[in-house]
DNA sequence: TAGTGGTCTAGACCACCAT
DNA sequence: TGGTGGTCTAGACCACTAT
């Protein structure tokens, strides 16, 4: 994909040298030619070491320059392997202190309700659905859903979304496995509805005994929720929905009050916050 | 914090020239000198120009290499911005297409975070607020509203408003009396403060004994709670706002999977919801 | 004071996309 | 083909931390 030369490795050169003064992840090299980026070989290298113990919580791993001299790369190409690791919140960085392994949680900031699996792949990660409940009701397959990010082993589940899906409108669509692929993909292909908008109500629900699994959250008061019908080009229903959000996605907005505001006449509010 | 040289400006060397081609945040510049890193101010003025509309979900916004030039910093300094913007999933890079917006839109389609005066005329019922603190605490005027509609003698209250107001920024300010005239309405008559848009965090927060006391609400788990900046047409901060809504307000929104996913690279499920 | 991460510069070559 | 973002180099100065 990236840094494309050197996918052949020219005669000469042999850039790579190592035998430098050693620490933890030793005798490893990185492979300029293998096609994968030399930062990600980097990333993977460290991300091994902490995920298997080598570097326990709490320990600094080598610096910045210590990796750049052994592996003679260049900083800039440590620092783009530090930085995945710090947006997966396996690691810290303190200046002046060092890099901490740490294993922070992290939150994943949602603009406006945005598409999940934007924000996978916005932070490299791959997005998992588990399907929960899987069944036909009244004529409606009824599909619960928890969908999360892989981090390695570990999943990050953030949110659960529950689908009523009329078969009369998708017939067969109860044989599909959610878990392997996407609905609205599903949709779209097998049956012609496109996914448009949405309308949607939000609600605080109570911390159910399965939402406090799915999410083995904390101690919170409730559940963000959004549900409402979405729909497709011509208004017509696609599916009716109700999305719970883990306590780890945050859920931000922005609002625009027109630019009417100062141009009215009078003293009408017509800009006051709700 | 970082980058330290420069704190103070050397005489020759203005360094940050402008005057090159014009395309949407044309006439900003970047200052060396502010102590607010390069990256940093480059990342708030996209941000502002995107969440603010001017630049429109599915637009590129300008390369990265015209934005070295406008701005006469290095790549990587844009780099570092752009990396901020899409971890905040704003936006979307694509090599050999640009730098996309995919920032979903629900400013003008959402219906309860309106004005709150404008939701009490179209029901023809008289707005009402009472103060349940005003005070003064570090340079900043502390309020808190209950707001609501009155029904004859009764009293719906349908939120709890929170505002934190520099005193510097309005110096006076707190004389006022906000039971009886809008605080937007003074910012704009008397500080010529206009506000203009708001980013807000959704959260849940648990029922206190006052929230429950305004909302005499039967027992719920936690209320929606909104809260976050408010800015002017500068995007200077007007104020620090936390709303708190009663349960019986319905917080309706709308959202729109634009064109634009359709046509993202690769079977990468981009208008999936989330 | 020596070492750390944070910021920044000024280049470079490349794969990919639109044309 | 020209422009985009992706990767990489080889420097530099700085604030901060630990000693």
């Amino acid at each position: 994909m990236p840094r494309p030369d050197r996918t052949n490795p020219p005669v000469d050169e042999p850039r790579l040298e190592t035998g430098r003064p050693d620490f933890g992840l030793s005798r490893l090299q990185l492979d300029a030619y293998s096609g994968e980026q030399l930062y990600r070989q980097l990333y993977r290298m460290l991300r091994a070491a902490i995920l298997s113990g080598d570097l326990a919580e709490g320990e600094a791993i080598p610096s910045e320059n210590q990796l750049r001299d052994q592996f003679g790369i260049a900083r800039t190409t440590v620092r783009n392997a530090m930085s995945l690791l710090v947006s997966e919140g396996l690691v810290q960085q303190v200046r002046g202190r060092g890099t901490i392994v740490s294993h922070r949680p992290i939150s994943h900031s949602i603009w406006n309700f945005g598409s999940f699996t934007e924000l996978a792949r916005r932070q490299g990660q791959r997005p998992v659905t588990r399907v929960l409940e899987h069944q036909v009701e009244h004529g409606e397959l009824h599909l619960v859903r928890a969908r999360g990010l892989a981090n390695g082993e570990a999943v990050t589940w953030l949110n659960m979304d529950t689908s009523w899906l009329s078969l009369e409108l998708y017939p067969g669509l109860e044989r599909y496995d959610f878990a392997e692929q996407s609905l609205y993909e599903t949709l779209r292909r097998d049956y012609g509805r496109h996914p448009m908008r949405s309308e949607l109500l939000l609600t605080v629900v109570p911390p159910s005994e399965r939402l406090r699994d799915v999410f083995a959250g904390a101690h919170v008061p409730g559940y963000l929720c959004a549900s409402g019908d979405v729909l497709d080009g011509d208004d017509r229903l696609v599916e009716r929905t109700s999305i719970v959000y883990s306590p780890a996605v945050q859920m931000k907005f922005a609002t625009r009050w027109g630019r009417s505001t100062a141009q009215l006449p009078s003293g009408r509010d017509a800009g006051e916050q709700t």
